[in-house]
DNA sequence: TGACTTCTTGCAAATCATTCTCATAATCAA
DNA sequence: TTGATTATGAGAATGATTTGCAAGAAGTCA
């Protein structure tokens, strides 16, 4: 709570800098995404939103994100037959694995996997510009 | 032309086999897919399905691609910010590259990377029942 | 602190791909 | 052919997301 806070005063300065305005809706989005520690879709971000500020409509909350998308502050993914999920943008690169039974999301990184996916895009004359990697799992044994 | 009326001929028959109804309507998208040498999307396989059948309605195209999903005949893929694509499923498992210029989508396949993602799904205690990877590139230069 | 300009918001209606409902038509085994 | 079962077309319904618009706030500068 003390380092989501503090997460949410730098983005709110890094935003006003940039020219965003910063409204009540907007800052209670930012708040219930800095404390977020999973990948919640929009409703689930309404419904944390209004617990903060009860005026806060779903309509912004997705004109919110777009926002916050554009400005690099939060990543959307699209799991497959779910709506889109949010996450901040601050933590380094990584991909998905999903919990095909609880609907879990784990995240991990390969160095490895990255490398190679550049090697197949240059073999191809392409560069990677962005990518999606999931894997839909389920438990062992 | 030759292959692809041979291709359909097989699936038909398979899919006779395991007590599917061959409809007019079918027999067109089978043909329209097995032609196919793109990722079209339900609306162009209904377009060129209306070329063999003009009866052909969308909604049957959507009901026949599901049902040619579930008997693992084609393979539907949700590419970002557009409607499915689907292909037929005889190729060898594979993954896209899409040109973010111009839409083009490329396959390719990597067993190191396939290698590596069960690895990590195991890491995890996990294995992957299916997976899903994108490279939205660029080309190079 | 106003007054002003420019952006934001909430609400409801619009989109868009996909699915469903239902009355009618077609398949296929007998 | 017949009959039981399943498929189809048309259009309405769905669900996530976007948009138009009138009313409300933010930031700026006196
Ligand atoms: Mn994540
Ligand atoms: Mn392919
Ligand atoms: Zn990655
Ligand atoms: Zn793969």
């Amino acid at each position: 709570m003390n380092e989501a806070d503090e997460k949410v005063g730098e983005l709110e300065e890094a935003l006003r800098a940039r020219g965003v305005r910063m409204t009540r809706q907007r800052a209670a989005l930012l708040t219930v995404l800095a404390n977020a520690e999973d990948h919640p879709d929009a409703n689930e971000l309404h419904r944390r939103a209004r617990e903060i500020d009860p005026s806060v409509s779903l309509a912004t909350v997705y004109r919110t994100l777009s926002l916050l998308q554009d400005q690099s502050v939060v990543q959307r993914h699209v799991f497959e037959g779910a709506p889109a999920r949010f996450e901040t943008a601050d933590a380094p690169h990584h991909d998905h694995i999903i919990d095909l039974d609880t609907g879990d999301v784990i995240e991990f990184c390969s160095d490895r996997i990255e490398r190679l996916q550049a090697e197949i895009a240059a073999e191809h004359g392409y560069e990677v510009v962005h990518h999606r990697m999931e894997l839909y799992c389920r438990k062992k044994g």
